[in-house]
DNA sequence: AGCACGCCGACT
DNA sequence: GTCGGCGTGCTC
């Protein structure tokens, strides 16, 4: 009998292993093993197969060292999906494994060594280094980690050292196995099932103190339902003392055990309430997506901001868990807040694990664990990565501000999209998948006008708060005019100052993203566009060129604006900070804050700034786009928008989307209960088509017009590209694999293949980097173009030049 | 990813 | 002679 295992390692290939015949009847798939790898290293492998053809000659077979599960540990829909993540991205299955399971449920093996006694030591022969390691294990007498030899005597390179110790018999060299996860364990107090009130009390005597402390425990029992009480529990509830205690365990009146306790922060959140009833809007949104369900289809739900999407999402679960279902539903990072949380847990308290990527690997363990138990949670909201959960009986996905880009993970691999993965684990499980947003993705609006998915629209915000007022501020004009005296604008001052006066707040963006900054005419605001992508140009200063981020072309550097001809252009680089200080100038009583990567490094940051925004303890807000996610706040009466047009000249096809969803979720940020808001936006170029669709409310509109430019240009989603990134320390060779692998692909792909190009930022630790980007139309098999792409990188490697050819693929990349 | 092996240059 | 650095090759 032989098994296929997937080791946590990055690479695609599985690997067989004999089965011992003491492990053939236990032995599943989807159940860890450890296996021996390379020399003498010990893995904690998955098995994909169990078969029996006997594998090809040439290669001798390994023994699997053991089988740690009965029962496995990831079932078979759980491995397809890795298995598709692998195939779909084209990363190795070792790294999807790494990314899908937890590491405290894996048992890596560390080389030990311990000093030989007995044997007269020889030091004499010894070499320097060598008597080095001797003298530190004869301070020990336990196995020293070789690792730890290194850090000690801060030398490196010791296995090699320690192998001639022991050829001559001075130390020996194992492998110690051990399990990272730890159980949490506390002691326990347990009323023993047989024993009569009657025998209790004849064995405990004239002991009085016992007495009574028997009496408070049986009470504590009679009034719950928990079959134990933790000892510390019992002593804090009753008071008594250790040796009271210990008396009662010694006659056997009460059992003590040893029990493992999750660290998963136990009865902390009470349900205390029920789901809000939906309105009409929302009653009858819910019955489209519950028809669309039916339709067997993913279901888009589109909701303005306010819509009550998120009570939509508490019903349709609610529904699911008395179906006796599991809802995952998923959130970006950032849309993470405890806003959100605490919603849920009110509504379904214990029922609810967070799965975020502050967890640690520990209770990332216990979570596994506790989904494969018999009571596994009913509902996970998490990240990216609680796709790979082991439901048992998943019925429903919701992924939540699905537009959201953090959705896709760059790096390291696997480089995969988490909204579509949703999608593909719906596929697999059967289960109906809801994706949710008030500003949907290209990909996903285009999805439903195709009828691949059904579509489900919210127009109406909830209790009818109106939509806010959206205000355009020509800051070219107002510059030209000489009214500009500062970054924000006359109109953006005094609506601030309106509404701070009315004891409102203040929110303003202003996204500073990007290192290389690009340029801009001072005076009319032009930027430089690539002739053949339309997207704006990133100035290298290095080169002194205009580089096309997509393409590769570059163009020389423009020092005189084509448009007023003066030599106005310049880079432009103006961030939060620089607004903060503005505002504390324009504003010298009110508080501000600032939010954005630089001030929520810290573990609490990104909570308490939003914390104390909503107490009004700040009455102003700057940041970047971090601020515009599923944050409500009740008194924001006026949003700013400081530099609308850095949003959109970013050298990206998906300028303009993102800008566009940023904009209209800041917008969503403003409006109270009985005022209108105002949203003000600072623009050079206020006559472009955008403007008009978010003035209108008219996402429907600017789909159209995004979508027609994206076909014009053959961009998702009109087409799907595959970034092939290639790596290399020396740049000309990095050139030379770049060229061979393109000419190698181009003859079956054509003008499907761009490239190669040296990217934006060219040379990453040590590396430098070319790319060749493939834009394939919709209808081609991906099966055929990830074969292409394999057999291609086989060829290349069959080349002897090439053999270690550093590459790696992006596919849907952003 | 480890880890071994081989080659080279530097250091005591 | 020993040590460390680095490129190459392989792991069922």
């Amino acid at each position: 009998m032989f098994a296929d295992v997937v080791l946590p390692l990055p690479l695609s290939e599985t690997f067989t292993y004999a089965v011992p015949a003491s492990m053939q009847s236990a032995l599943a798939i989807g159940c860890r093993v450890i296996v021996p790898f390379g020399k003498r290293k010990y893995y904690t492998a998955i098995v994909l197969k169990i078969h029996h053809d006997a594998p090809q000659s040439g290669v001798s077979l390994k023994d699997i060292h053991s089988l740690i599960d009965s029962v496995p540990l990831v079932n078979e829909n759980q491995l397809k999906l890795w298995e598709w993540v692998s195939f779909y991205y084209l990363s190795p299955l070792g790294d999807v494994y790494k990314a899908a399971f937890p590491s405290k449920l894996r048992m890596e093996s560390e080389t030990m060594v311990s000093a030989l006694v007995g044997h007269a030591t020889d030091e004499k022969g010894l070499r320097p280094k060598e008597k080095q390691i001797i003298d530190l294990l004869n301070e020990h007498d336990l196995p020293v980690k070789i690792s730890e030899i290194a850090v000690r005597l801060k030398i490196g390179n010791v296995l090699p050292t320690v192998y001639s110790l022991a050829e001559k018999g001075l130390v020996v060299i194992h492998e110690s196995i051990q399990s990272k996860f730890a159980p949490k364990t506390e002691t326990h107090i347990f009323l023993p099932k047989k024993l009569s009130p009657q025998s209790a009390s004849h064995a405990i005597g004239k002991a009085k103190k016992q007495q009574l402390l028997y009496e408070q425990i049986t009470g504590i029992f009679a009034a719950s339902e928990a079959d134990s009480f933790s000892r510390k529990e019992i002593m804090a509830l009753t008071g008594a003392s250790a040796s009271v205690l210990n008396g009662l365990l010694q006659k056997n009146v009460l059992r003590q055990a040893t029990v493992e306790i999750g660290r998963l922060g136990d009865g902390a959140a009470r349900v205390t309430r029920a789901p809000h009833t939906l309105n009409e809007y929302q009653q009858q949104a819910f019955t489209e997506i519950i028809d669309c369900f039916n339709d067997r289809k993913p279901c888009l739900l589109h909701g303005v901001t306010s819509s009550g999407k998120t009570e939509i999402y508490i019903h349709l679960i609610k529904r699911l868990l008395e179906e006796g279902k599991q809802t995952l539903y998923l959130v970006p990072e950032i849309a993470l807040t405890t806003q959100l949380t605490h919603r849920l847990q009110a509504v379904f308290g214990d029922k609810l694990a967070i799965y975020h990527s502050k967890i640690n690997d520990q209770e990332r363990a216990e979570i596994w664990k506790k989904m494969l138990s018999d009571h596994p949670y009913d509902i996970v909201i998490g990240v990216r990565s609680s796709l790979f959960l082991p439901f048992k009986r998943l019925g429903l996905i919701i992924v939540d501000e699905e537009h959201e880009s953090s959705y896709k993970q760059t790096e390291p691999a696997p480089r995969y999209q988490a909204r579509d993965t949703a999608v593909m684990l719906a596929h697999l499980t059967k289960a109906p998948i809801l994706l949710g947003t008030a500003t949907p993705s290209m990909e996903s609006y285009f999805n439903a006008q195709t009828g691949k998915y059904g579509l489900v629209t919210l127009a109406n915000r909830y209790e009818d708060i109106s939509l806010p007022e959206i205000i355009l501020e020509n800051t070219k004009e107002l510059r030209r005019k000489k009214k500009m005296k500062s970054l924000l604008s006359p109109a953006l001052i005094s609506y601030m100052d309106n509404a701070l006066q009315e004891g409102g707040q203040v929110i303003l963006f202003r996204n500073r993203r990007g290192f290389a900054p690009m340029v801009e005419c001072q005076l009319c605001g032009w930027t430089p566009k690539c002739r053949r992508c339309d997207v704006s140009l990133t100035y290298h200063k290095s080169r002194n060129e205009l580089v096309c981020h997509y393409c590769g072309t570059t163009y020389k550097m423009v020092t005189e604006c084509p448009e007023c001809h003066q030599p106005s252009i310049e880079p432009v680089g103006m961030g939060t900070e620089q607004v903060e200080e503005e505002v504390a100038r324009l504003f010298p009583e009110v508080s501000i804050a600032r939010m954005d990567a630089d001030t929520t490094r810290g573990k609490n940051a990104y909570e308490n700034i939003l914390s104390d925004f909503q107490q009004k303890k700040t009455r102003i807000l700057i940041g970047t786009q971090m601020l515009s996610k599923g944050l409500d706040f009740d008194d924001v009466s006026v949003v700013g928008i400081i530099s609308a047009d850095s949003l959109l000249n970013y050298p990206d096809f998906r300028s303009h989307e993102r800008g566009f969803q940023l904009m209209m979720q800041a917008s969503g940020r403003a409006g109270r209960k009985n005022k209108r808001g105002k949203v003000i936006i600072q623009s050079n170029d206020p006559e472009q088509p955008l403007y008009r669709y978010l003035t209108d409310n008219d996402y429907e509109g600017f789909f159209r017009q995004q979508a027609a430019e994206r076909k014009l240009f053959n961009y998702p989603p009109y087409s799907r590209l595959i970034r092939i990134v290639i790596k290399n320390k020396d740049e000309q060779k990095a050139e030379v694999e770049a060229r061979a692998f393109a000419g190698l692909l181009r003859p079956s792909l054509h003008e499907r293949l761009l490239g190669p190009s040296k990217p934006a930022v060219a040379k990453i630790q040590l590396y430098h980097i070319r790319e060749i980007l493939l834009k394939l139309e919709i209808g081609l098999s991906p099966q055929k173009i990830r074969k292409l792409i394999k057999k291609s990188e086989q060829r290349m490697r069959a080349n002897p030049e090439f053999k270690y050819m550093r590459v790696y693929y992006d596919v849907d990349p952003l």
